[in-house]
DNA sequence: AATGATATTGTAAGCGTTTACATTACCATA
DNA sequence: TATGGTAATGTAAACGCTTACAATATCATT
C-alpha cells in the first residue's frame, strides 16, 4: 500500500499520537480495512459487534476524529448553513441568530455567520462568499426590501441562491421557488395595536418607522385597515420614518413641533423608547397625555420608564419552524410550507393605559 | 486521462454549466492544465498575462467557484475560524461578534459560531464540535471563570483546545501556551467608578453583580482597592450577587430592605437598570438620593429614565487586537503580546452627579 | 546555430474520506 | 460434505484541489 510508505507509521500507539492520525492509521491498529472504519465512525449497522468495539476503542485511545474536508470531498456537504444577518449587534437579529443555532445544533449542523449590513451590495457579496463555502442551505434574517417595487434587486438576487441552494427567510417575505418563509403576521399585529388605541379614544396615531421593509409596510398596512375599519382617515403627515437611533428620534419630534398625535405605534422597541424620550422632554406624560407602543418585545421594552408596551411576534417560534422546514427540505420532503405566516401578541406594559 | 472518460465533458459551454464546473473543466475549457487554473485562481505570479486573462475568461463565463472541500483537503485549512459565544442573544457578546466577524471578514476568514450556553459542559462540548471542524484559530468571547478557583476545570479544557489551535480569548483573562487574551482593564473601571462616587461623598456602595467570572472578580477588586485608598471599610453586606434580570434584581432589592446603600455599582447595565427600577419603585430619587452606575455602556444604558452613567471598555478595539493579533500567529509571527489590556473610560449620564 | 538562463506550463502524487462492488467468512440446510 | 445464502470485510475508484518536480518554451548571448 502506497500510503505506508509515505508516512512510516510505528507500532506503538502513544508515538502515534503526536501527529492527527488517519482512517488508515485506525485501520491498521485496529487490523481492519479503511471501509470498515468508515462503516463504524458512520454507524452502518453492517459491522459485527466484535469488530465495532475493536475499532471504537482504537479511536479514542488515539483521539481520531475525520477529516471533516475529506468527508467533505466525498459527501459534497460538511453539515454546514450558512447564516446571513445585516447586523448581529441588533437585539432582535441577534436573539433570531441565537434561536436558530441552537435549533442547528440539534441537528447536526453548524453554522457560518455572514455580517452584511444593510447595503444591497454587500449583502449580495456576502451571499456569494456564503454559498462559495458549499454550504448546504442559506438563511437569511431580517425583513426584506420586497415593498411595492422598494427594492427589485433583492428579490432577484435571492432567486438567484435560491437556485444554488434551498433559502430560508427568516421574517422576510419573497416568493420563488427554493424559497421558504417564515414571518410574524405583523399586518394583524399592528392592526390590533391600532384598534386598542382607537379604542381607548385615541384619533391621532403617530406611526413611526424606518425602513421600508415587507415587515414595516405589512405594520403600515395593517395601522391603515384599522383606522378604514374604524372609519378614521389616514392621514399622511401621520406617517413619520426617521432613522432609528434613539436621542435622534427625540430631537427630530422635539423639532417638529407642529405635529400633533396623541399615541405613537413605532414599528420596534428603539423607536418607541425615543418616543417615550422625546415625551420625557417635553414633560408629556405617558401614558396619561400620550400612549406609546413598541414593537418586538425586546429587552429595551423593559429597560424605559415607563416601560413600554410592544408586540410579540413570536421569533422563537419563527425560528423553531424554520429550521424544522429546513430539515424536511434536506430530506427531500416535497411540498414544504413556503409561506409560513405566525400569529402575533400585544405584550400590555405601562405606556398605554389599554 | 481517467476524468474525462467518466465525465462526457462537451465543448459547448453551455451545455456545460447544468453541473457544477470543476478544476479540469476550466483547464479543457482555456486549453491549459489543471496547475495553471490553479495558479490563476491563487493569483501565482508565474503565469503569463495571457494566459491568465484567457482562464478568467473562461472563468468568469463559466461561474466557476473552487470546491472548498478540496482545497481544505490539500491546504488543511478552510480559512475558518470557530467563535464560541455563550449567548449571542446578550448584547455585549453580539456586539463582540460583529465586531469579530467583521474583522475576520476584511483578513478573508469565515466564521462558525458556536452558542455554548454558560455551563462548562456545554462548552466543552462546542469546543470539541467546533475543533473537529478544523478551524484555523478559536475565539472565545466572554469572561471566563478562572477566578479564585473558582473553575479550575475552565482553564484545563481551554488549555487542552490550545494545543490544537491558538486561542484568543476576548475579555476573557487564563495565562498558557497558545493562549492569547484582550480585554478590558475592569479593575481599573470599577476603580475609577468608586473613586468618583466617593468624591461625591458616597459612603455604602453597593457592589452589584451576577456572577464570579474573572472580569467580575476584577470590577470587585477595583471596588475594593478605592474603598481602601480612600480609607473606608470593606463591608460584605455591600457586596451582593443576584440573577441577572431586571424584575428578579427589583424585586430582590426590595426584598432587603434593611440593607441601606447610598449608591450603586452594577457590573453590567441590564443589573444597573435592575436598581434604577428598584428606586423607581421605592420612590428613591436618581441620582439625588440614590446614584447608579452601569457597565459595558450598551444600549439599555440609554433606554432607561434616567440614563445610566456606565463603563465604555472600548469593546471595539479588543476584537480589533484580537484580530490583529490572530493574524500575527496565523503568519508565524513570533512574540505576539498574549496579555492585552485595554483601558476603560467612564461615560457619564443622569444616573449619577458626577 | 548552439548555449544557457529564465519564464511558463504540464504531470502526477498526495490530501483523507465514502462507497460500489468484489471477496471472503460463516452457517444452516440438503 | 457440498451448496447456497447472508453477513462481514476488503479493494480501489472517486471527490477536486495544491504543489513538487519535470518538461518545455522563450530569448539574449556567444
Amino acid at each position: 500500500m502506497w500510503y505506508n510508505e509515505i508516512k512510516k507509521v510505528g507500532e506503538n500507539m502513544d508515538e502515534l499520537k503526536r501527529d492527527k492520525m488517519n482512517i488508515y492509521d485506525i485501520a491498521k491498529l485496529s487490523g481492519v480495512s479503511i471501509a470498515t472504519v468508515s462503516r463504524v465512525v458512520n454507524g452502518s449497522p453492517n459491522v459485527s459487534e466484535k469488530t465495532k468495539e475493536k475499532v471504537l476503542a482504537v479511536i479514542k485511545k488515539s483521539e481520531y476524529t475525520p477529516n471533516v474536508f475529506a468527508r467533505g470531498l466525498g459527501l459534497n456537504s460538511m453539515k454546514m448553513i450558512g447564516i446571513l444577518c445585516p447586523d448581529i449587534s441588533d437585539l432582535y437579529m441577534a436573539q433570531a441568530v441565537s434561536y436558530l443555532e441552537k435549533r442547528l445544533h440539534q441537528y447536526g449542523y453548524d453554522c457560518i455567520l455572514g455580517c452584511s449590513g444593510h447595503e444591497q451590495k454587500s449583502k449580495e457579496h456576502h451571499t456569494k462568499l456564503l454559498l462559495s463555502k458549499r454550504i448546504d442551505t442559506l438563511i437569511m434574517v431580517g425583513s426584506t426590501y420586497a415593498g411595492i417595487g422598494n427594492n427589485p434587486r433583492e428579490a432577484e438576487y435571492i432567486r438567484a441562491a435560491a437556485r444554488q441552494v434551498p433559502v430560508f427567510l427568516v421574517n422576510g417575505y419573497i416568493q420563488g421557488e427554493n424559497i421558504f418563509c417564515s414571518y410574524g403576521d405583523d399586518f394583524q399585529g399592528a392592526y390590533d395595536i391600532t384598534t386598542a388605541l382607537i379604542r381607548r379614544g385615541k384619533k391621532r396615531i403617530l406611526f413611526l418607522s424606518d425602513s421600508r421593509t415587507y415587515s414595516a409596510e405589512q405594520k403600515l398596512k395593517g395601522y391603515e385597515a384599522a383606522l378604514s375599519d374604524a372609519g378614521y382617515p389616514i392621514l399622511g403627515d401621520l406617517k413619520f420614518y426617521t432613522k432609528n437611533d434613539i436621542h435622534y428620534i427625540q430631537d427630530i419630534l422635539l423639532a417638529h413641533r407642529t405635529l400633533e398625535f396623541d399615541s405613537v405605534l413605532a414599528c420596534n422597541d428603539s423607536l418607541g423608547v425615543g418616543a417615550l424620550k422625546y415625551a420625557k422632554a417635553r414633560g408629556i406624560k405617558v401614558p396619561e397625555e400620550l400612549s406609546v407602543t413598541g414593537y418586538n418585545n425586546s429587552v429595551m421594552s423593559v429597560c424605559s420608564e415607563p416601560e413600554l408596551t410592544s408586540v410579540d411576534n413570536h421569533l422563537e417560534q419563527i425560528c423553531y419552524d424554520t429550521i424544522e422546514n429546513m430539515v424536511k427540505v434536506l430530506q427531500g420532503e416535497k411540498n414544504v410550507e413556503q409561506n409560513n405566516k405566525i400569529p402575533c401578541q400585544i405584550v400590555k406594559r405601562c405606556s398605554t393605559d389599554f
